[in-house]
DNA sequence: TGCAAAAACTAAACACTGTTCAGTATATTT
DNA sequence: AAATATACTGAACAGTGTTTAGTTTTTGCA
């Protein structure tokens, strides 16, 4: 009965061989050069294969999008390594912005645009984003609960936390910051000052 | 030399038409409904007689952007009231999240899609947000000089505050709060107890 | 081994998009 | 009235996601 088996195997590694190449272009090039044609042409498969292996264009996004979140998983992993769970929340911040600013393409299919998120029924959750929320609840709660922080309840700190990193990276990476006289570096300072500010309004 | 006058007129009154239905189109259907080639069949004209009045789309979303912030101006206006400088920042930012929440079409045209912004050149800033910044510099050197809030630097403040408050808008408006097991309004609470618990952290 | 059935793949089309350009129609000037 | 300048458009180009009908390849069985 191996010969089914290996028809699965065969589908999942298409389906990697797309993905591999989507996220590829997509760190590359970005979501406006990342289409379905030219992944069919690096692929050396006709645009309507992957309609074989991907329902529409939203579904085969939302698996790149699990692979850009296995890179900031990992990213949390290698940084976030302190014992004291204040010093991991601060961590789990920096290393945050850190990856948006080094990583804008992904962060903006990870955090920003639409498309991927079609999939994600009402009903049912974004697991793609489990791990990474996971790090940053775990933190808030172990700080909560030995009273390291001034927040009591775990998901309005996270909701907070999280706004805070999220818009510094976005309205950044978007250019909204261009209202403000700063150049370049003094955005990259003032975006680090912010985080370091925020601490200090956040610790007890 | 009244004709030339009258052409500068016309040709004034045609970007205006051109715009006015923008807007209508992007409050009432959205970026994605909103093509050059929708915008001339509803002013009646050929989708090419657009670009006699805009050089491209980017230009033309620009000042459709421009209208957006009027409104958003307006918005402030209206709900920026107290005297007192504290009380005014707390309208300010719940006015802000407030506007994001019932204006999600226009919000993503101001601070979240890309388009708009490749008109601001490097070396000038980006003017259509200048009133709606200001208004919350204002604030916040108010506060700072009076010593309400725990800031030192103005645009370190403003910059902490906007990003707050655009992190709880767009991670709500592009669904990426569906990590947490909140249902809407369990978010819509979690937003609003964010920004009062923000609030709280920064007042001295 | 030969052949029917099933699976894998693709060319071409559909309905869109932003944008350009040659050519027509209208308005203005001489 | 003729020449010029302005305003406008039809049609095309190059691209997009997606579907369908038809071809090629692989598989399972007599």
């Amino acid at each position: 009965m191996g010969i089914l088996e290996r028809k699965e195997r065969d589908r999942v590694e298409m389906r990697e061989r797309i993905i591999d190449v989507a996220i590829e272009m997509f760190v590359q090039e970005g979501y406006e050069k990342t289409s379905i044609r030219n992944i069919a042409e690096k692929i050396e498969y006709s645009p309507a294969t992957i309609y074989l292996y991907y329902k529409d264009k939203d579904e085969l996004l939302y698996d790149v999008q699990a692979q850009a979140f296995e890179k900031l998983d990992k990213y949390f992993r290698e940084h976030v390594v302190a014992e004291d769970p204040l010093q991991r929340l601060e961590q789990v911040m920096k290393a945050y912005v850190r990856f948006g600013k080094n990583n804008p393409e992904l962060y903006d299919l990870m955090f920003i645009i639409r498309a991927p998120m079609n999939v994600v029924d009402d009903k049912d959750l974004w697991v793609n984003c489990h791990d990474a929320f996971g790090t940053l609840v775990q933190c808030l709660a172990e700080c909560i609960e030995k009273k390291l922080i001034r927040f009591n309840d775990v998901m309005v700190a996270a909701l907070s936390v999280w706004s805070m990193g999220h818009g510094l990276v976005s309205l950044d990476l978007r250019d909204r910051l261009k209202v403000t006289e700063m150049n370049e570096e003094q955005i990259a300072a003032a975006i680090a000052k912010s985080v370091e500010e925020y601490f200090k309004l956040i610790k007890n």
